[in-house]
DNA sequence: CACTTCATGTAACTGGTTACATGATTGT
DNA sequence: ACAATCATGTAACCAGTTACATGAAGTG
């Protein structure tokens, strides 16, 4: 159930609507939590229920209706409570290191080019994210308490990436000692 | 549908039950796809009916009887095929980057004690893992093309430990200068 | 005698994905 | 005319979690 948080976060730094969330779930936010606008529109009514979010209707003017959602002080309240229980251990899930893992099984060459595949999606993120960086947090000693935690995150992000690719690099070395890469 | 998948790598390595896929899943391969038992019965059941496993019945001397199972020849195919599939781009999902993402509009000095945990905890893992590495694979430069992957698996888990660690400590000096670690 | 480990499962629920659906506006 | 973007949703399905259930053997 913490998609519901994630959307508390989002709409603490700003009201949004369901199609803004879902872009945002697109980017930032969404490269450390990912989600579909389905399930967002789907969370959103669950909780309006409970009052954890109230929405306003915004006319268009020629575009289509916007119902605008922002947390309500039980949102708030919900949000800080969450922040003050402890974050479960977390395991990564993937499939990718899986099937590293059973390439003798399988055909490893396949498996090979994959790993140089995922190689290139890491270093193309990376790439994202320093741009982002650089524009947004060109001067890090100098962030405002809301800016900061968003700058480590995007930092956590900057590390994941480069060590993923240094990662495909000693495989690559260790797999394919001759390959040209 | 890619529990399947890790069962199939897990029972290429080895036959077995599902009392010992589930400890499998505890460790070793776990740390890269956790399942729970009742997951894994359910989808050895489901597996079985598709013909990618056949199990055989162990009466247990003293002990309850196992169904072990191994993978068919169609169960090798499948994994085969699966190994020739490119991996999707892997979006991780991480609970705690949100919570610390969002702390400013919470409770800050929770979740600065929540990055204090969660440190240790990657800290262990950590130490498992060179633990296992050490143990299990003293000469890394001659391994058998089973064990490489097996090994390089383990590194990958031993450098994203090792990122996280660093990640924290980076956000650490950053949100508390003074603190005492 | 209670607790842990071995061994297998069912049932109910929650969360996430895929497919389908609609309709207006803007850009090529 | 056609595609893309804005904007919101429903329905069906699949995957994962939590709780419940049983029973025997070994350990302190």
């Amino acid at each position: 159930m913490s998609l519901q948080h994630a959307i508390c976060v989002s709409l603490a730094e700003q009201s949004a609507s369901g199609y803004e969330l879902t872009r945002r779930f697109d980017r930032s936010l969404g490269f450390f939590w990912s989600a579909s606008h389905q399930q967002i529109y789907r969370t959103l009514a669950r909780m309006e229920e409970l009052e954890l979010v109230s929405a306003t209707v915004e006319p268009g003017e020629g575009a289509p209706d916007r119902k605008v959602y922002g947390l309500t002080a039980a949102g708030r309240a919900e949000l800080t409570a969450w922040t003050r229980e402890p974050s479960p251990p977390e395991r990564p899930r993937s499939a990718f290191a899986v099937k590293v893992r059973g390439m003798a099984h399988g055909d490893a060459a396949a498996v090979l080019a994959d790993i140089r595949r995922q190689r290139d999606q890491h270093v193309t993120q990376l790439a994202y994210y320093e741009r982002n960086a650089a524009k947004n947090y060109p001067d890090p000693q100098r962030l405002s308490d809301e800016e900061l935690p968003v700058y480590l995150v995007l930092r956590g992000g900057i590390r994941a990436e480069q060590a993923l690719i240094d990662w495909c690099d000693e495989m690559l070395a260790a797999l394919d000692p001759e390959g040209d890469r």
